[in-house]
DNA sequence: GCGAAGTAGCGAACGAATTCGCTACGTCAA
DNA sequence: TTGACGTAGCGAATTCGTTCGCTACTTCGC
């Protein structure tokens, strides 16, 4: 499978760039650690390296080589990949049904008054101005 | 191999459960036929059957021996898998959040005003009652 | 019964993702 | 300067998903 194009993260380089996005950048070494730290990873420091060299290479992540330790970070916003995935499982297990995915988003997981509020707000929102509300990220 | 627990289907899994869950079940000849329809496959008939096979062994799909061309059917509901899926993915890239996920989706797809009347139907029914809606599927 | 056409199954090949070992380089303190 | 310690990088090994070639078994018409 040729990955470069058109197909999402690994699970592993998702890892990755979640560390990334929260810090919003970080050496080898802290995303090492937070690597091991989130789960029982126990691996290899060159392991992680390696990880951030190839993601380098397929353009997930930007690298500042004047720092000192050099600095890795995301590349693509996290609401930019948030909606990639989201689309993606949409046509892959919702037969291109956004509104299925939504209403069993609701339904299986017990959301809190303050949150249905937020939603009912957004659909508010949406009914109001029916914009082609731009992808702004 | 091994993975019966804890990791989602693949990609070729994912489409071969989607012609099962469509179909309710199907001859090797069916599933590679369906394949090779949906998308510019062309891969080998012997490569469908090792997926089968594959699948059966992860426990992924049943077969039926008895019948004269075994049929294959999906082991797990369609609904079953989306839930898994879904919640995969809000842990994944949405850290937890399924109500990001949800206005994610809202914003991002535009949804028709009948979409947008049923999920305000089903936000009535959850603030209504807000049961710990089993997880029937 | 016999051959044709399709079904079932096995093991190996291939490529991509992940892992690690080993080497080289940089920095910093004694 | 030199040794200790951490960073950077390379190539190879491993694992897993996917693909196929080859062989055996069924079914069906002749």
């Amino acid at each position: 499978m040729a990955r470069s194009a058109s197909s999402q993260p690994t699970e592993v380089e998702l890892q990755i760039l979640r560390i990334l996005w929260q810090s919003g950048g970080a050496t080898a070494r802290e995303v090492h650690n937070a690597l091991a730290a989130a789960e029982a990873k126990e691996t290899n420091y060159s392991t992680t390296v390696k990880m951030l060299a190839v993601m380098l290479e397929k353009g997930l992540v930007k690298r500042d080589e004047s720092a000192s330790p050099q600095i890795f970070s995301a590349a693509t916003s996290q609401k930019a990949t948030q909606r990639r995935m989201l689309g993606d499982l949409i046509d892959k297990v919702y037969d291109g049904s956004a509104l299925s995915l939504v209403l069993q988003a609701l339904s299986s997981r017990k959301a809190t008054a303050g949150e249905l509020t937020e939603v009912r707000r957004m659909l508010d929102e949406l009914e109001k101005s029916r914009l082609p509300r731009p992808d702004h990220e």
